[in-house]
DNA sequence: CCTTGACCTTCCCGTGACTGGAACCCTCAT
DNA sequence: ATGAGGGTTCCAGTCACGGGAAGGTCAAGG
């Protein structure tokens, strides 16, 4: 299979898979015209990175569970670990947007949206904290 | 005022301001021994800067508020249009987060976490549609 | 006067995970 | 022969800074 056909089927850019290629997640064989040539296992090995990347692991993760997932002898303890942990950065990114958007949410409910220039998100900004209540 | 202080003073590293000098945020007059001289204008439009970046604004979105803050004329409701774009993309970052945390809190409960080899996570990821319920 | 230490300056490289584009090669059909 | 549609490499850019080197400046102490 050509890089193409492993774009098609996985929906994973090509130039993504050449860049997993390039930072050593992936060793395709190469045919006679240079090309890169995908076997079942190169395929499996892209659609397993490309479900861990979905779930947000980061590459050095994705290496590591990749590691694990080939491990016969790993712990279980180990990739649930490794999950919690990344579950935990998830949360602290939920919760950082959601104080964003509540502030965020609370300033334009505030804010005429009209023709005129005042407005409480550009007060707010400033440093007004908002004095008028 | 020195850059320190004004680092101090609001809590931005002062790699952050020389960086929001460069990329012509703000423009600090400077002493004879070529510090920068920061003037309360400039520590308000840091101040400013540091608000809406908190809030998830990128740069360019602040220099768009802060141009429609300096322009007495603008109408809220261009600075309104701004913050709801904005909130959309906060609304669909917290979602693509929670599918992520729902999917991955599941893999995390169903794994046993000890030190035998048998992983859901794992499995998941290679591909295999847990088959087993 | 000299030194020390805490500031400040510029400049360049690195981050993460790609994406875009240029310049070129390979293959097949017309 | 020529064009379309693959493929290849390499380089630069993204975003918002952070690290660190090499060097100038300033106030205090010996």
């Amino acid at each position: 299979m050509n890089i193409g056909d492993v774009s098609a089927r996985l929906g994973l850019p090509a130039k993504t898979i050449r860049y997993y290629e390039d930072i050593g997640l992936i060793k395709p064989l190469r045919s006679a015209n240079g090309y890169r040539s995908f076997v079942a296992a190169d395929v499996h090995r892209l659609a397993f990175l490309g479900r861990a990347r979905a779930l947000g692991f980061t590459i050095e993760d994705c290496r590591i569970l990749m590691a694990l997932y080939k491990d016969e002898s790993r712990a279980s303890a180990d990739v649930k670990d490794l999950a919690k942990d990344h579950l935990c950065k998830i949360e602290a990114k939920i919760h950082d947007l959601q104080m964003m958007h509540a502030t965020l949410s609370e300033l334009v409910k505030s804010c005429a949206g009209d023709n005129r220039p005042d407005c409480p998100i550009l007060s707010d900004l400033s440093g007004l904290s908002s004095a008028n209540s």
